[in-house]
DNA sequence: GAGCGGGGTCGAATCGATTCGACTAGACTA
DNA sequence: TAGTCTAGTCGAATCGATTCGACCCCGCTC
């Protein structure tokens, strides 16, 4: 009989081996019917296909599958921070989307992972049935992650940040294109600049930029960008904010711009969204941008509710997330795919200009 | 002899009986030393423990444990679209947001899923391994969504759309909503309106608004809105875009407006983005907003470079998101939840004004 | 000292499907 | 007609952990 809509679910829901005995045969042979892998003669997958729909069984159970076939079409992809501040990231979801577009062909879907710390209540990377993992964002905690991917043999790509070893990596040019960037600003005749960075530790902290701060960190992104900057400015100074967001870099800038003495004539920031939030602080305060200040971003997204178009050193975000995606594919097909680095190009937007003399 | 980093994986990885094996225990008591339901004692475990971290085990495996226990750990969020697209649109984010707020003491994670088609080489709602499901958007197939879940025995949420039936739904006033925004329309002196709708048809057919497209369709928030500007405009006109974005609402908007002679003194957008899209085309065809063309929105968010304070209907997004999340979680503990309806508010910005004499 | 209770451990069944090797009939060849 | 082959089917082992009931032994009580 068949399930009515309105009725309790049965006490035992019905299985294979169910369907197998309505329709005569032995449940390697419904087995076989249903994957479609093997020899099952019409008249036998008909009869089985029947007492399947009759029964209203939904289709092999994807935990037992999974079990014996040892893999679970899931690939993690694992957000540094809650799910909520990753999506607010437009770079994050260029990635993302570049991923699930890549593993498509694998008929894997996403899982969401933050790296929470371990034992939490949340699933995360050491429990979940995963068959590889993507681990985006410059992470300083990406040595543990990777240490727990090694041991439960899950292949793993990371995004940004050095994990070391042998895990395939896929990144950009942080040093050299902010060195261009950089470059750029000396060329129009700055010499005076300030630099707002991505956080350096794990715990995010903001506050001035000090040789401390920077040598306790482990953020590879912040620290590379870091480096092309003191490429063409040696002793540039700053602050260091706590996260990639308008908010972050407003909050910064303020303390950048506060001293009309001290104010640098350009800014190098090292996402759009801080540089966004430079611009709003400049606004705050009165200081026009570009003629009084110039303003420098990284990313080459548009960040929400700024009309200027920013200048900045556009990084392909889709482009990567696409190419951490086939190398999952890949690795899961048993090759060693290698590691892939992506240049940026710089975009003169109208948020640059010469300093005042 | 514990792995090393840089050699292959060993043949075959190591197992709970294996580190139960080297403890002198037998797997049943290794499983309790792990889980910590049960009584072992100290120095038993602590020999588990040792061997395990020995031979290099990882813990259970998540496969064979969420057979055995019936709970993956997973719930699944459908995505109408293609996951690139659901991520351009902020409502859906914010919806992501709440959910994954909600069932975060359930410890579990996020799939991501998107309504392909069945049998697609994707994972699907079919095939997946899942807890629960929230089922996001105003989907016309949610019908078979919905089915599919029921023989599977896996409790489901509806965000939008009638699921019907038993299913818990967590929705919003639509038709009051647009209804309050055309009366304001209307209280300014507006008596030409036209409407710009969600698509109403799986395939999301675009075009003039006509009796057939309406009545075939299934989509209800598309549907709901529409009645509740006939409600006030009964005999109101327009196009049906194919989507939430700025681009579809620039598309129809400028069909709609082209025709300086029949052309409506306000639109009523079914999103923001579309009524972004159609402040563009505005502003292409040289027509100001909002002295010359008043346009209403529907949602709340701030579309990617509108400057303007856009007339809208705000909805609680993330709450809704939030709901849904909590009556997953209710469903688990086998509760039955109720669905919830949540009001939006009228905002009035700088996009509408009385019509020209 | 016999009886009793309970902490600690173990065996074995179980979750549900997949898969490999074996087996059977019927078709086809020599 | 005996022998070979193949398509179709079945049994049984397997994936790896969990869990229920049985069991044992030690300490306590009367």
């Amino acid at each position: 009989m068949p399930t009515d809509a309105t009725t309790a679910e049965p006490a035992t829901r019905c299985t294979l081996a169910d369907v197998a005995a309505r329709a005569g045969v032995s449940a390697s042979t419904a087995s076989l019917a249903f994957s479609g892998s093997g020899p099952v003669s019409d008249a036998t997958k008909e009869r089985v296909l029947t007492a399947a729909s009759e029964l209203g069984y939904a289709g092999p159970d994807p935990r037992a599958r999974s079990l014996r076939r040892g893999r679970s079409g899931i690939v993690g992809v694992v957000l540094e921070e809650r799910v909520r501040s990753a999506f607010l990231d437009p770079v994050k979801i260029q990635m993302l989307d570049g991923i699930s577009d890549a593993i498509a062909p694998l008929g894997a879907g996403v899982l969401l992972l933050t790296e929470t710390g371990r034992g939490a209540d949340a699933v995360s990377i050491e429990d979940a049935p995963l068959d590889a993992v993507v681990l985006i964002g410059c992470s300083p905690r990406l040595g543990e992650s990777v240490e727990v991917l090694r041991r439960r043999g899950i292949p793993a790509v990371a995004i940004e940040g050095d994990p070391g070893d042998d895990v395939v990596e896929i990144g950009i040019d942080n040093r050299e294109a902010t060195r261009a960037g950089a470059e750029y600003l000396r060329s129009l005749g700055h010499t005076s600049v300030a630099i707002v960075t991505l956080p350096f530790d794990a715990a995010r902290t903001r506050g001035p930029l000090t040789a401390d701060l920077e040598h306790a960190g482990t953020a590879d992104t912040a620290s590379e960008r870091l480096r092309g900057a003191r490429d063409v400015f040696p002793s540039i100074g700053g602050r260091v904010a706590g996260g990639s967001s308008i908010e972050e870099g407003l909050e910064a800038a303020r303390e950048l711009l506060r001293d009309p003495a001290g104010r640098p004539t350009a800014v190098i920031a090292q996402s759009d969204l801080l540089a966004a939030g430079v611009i709003r602080a400049a606004e705050e305060l009165g200081i026009r941008v570009p003629e009084e200040l110039s303003v420098l971003g990284f990313d080459g997204i548009r960040p929400d509710g700024l009309q200027a178009d920013l200048t900045t050193l556009v990084q392909p975000s889709v482009a990567k997330g696409r190419a951490a995606g086939e190398a999952v594919v890949r690795m899961l097909a048993g090759e060693r795919p290698e590691s892939v680095r992506f240049t940026s190009e710089l975009h003169v937007g109208d948020t640059t200009a010469p300093p005042r003399a």
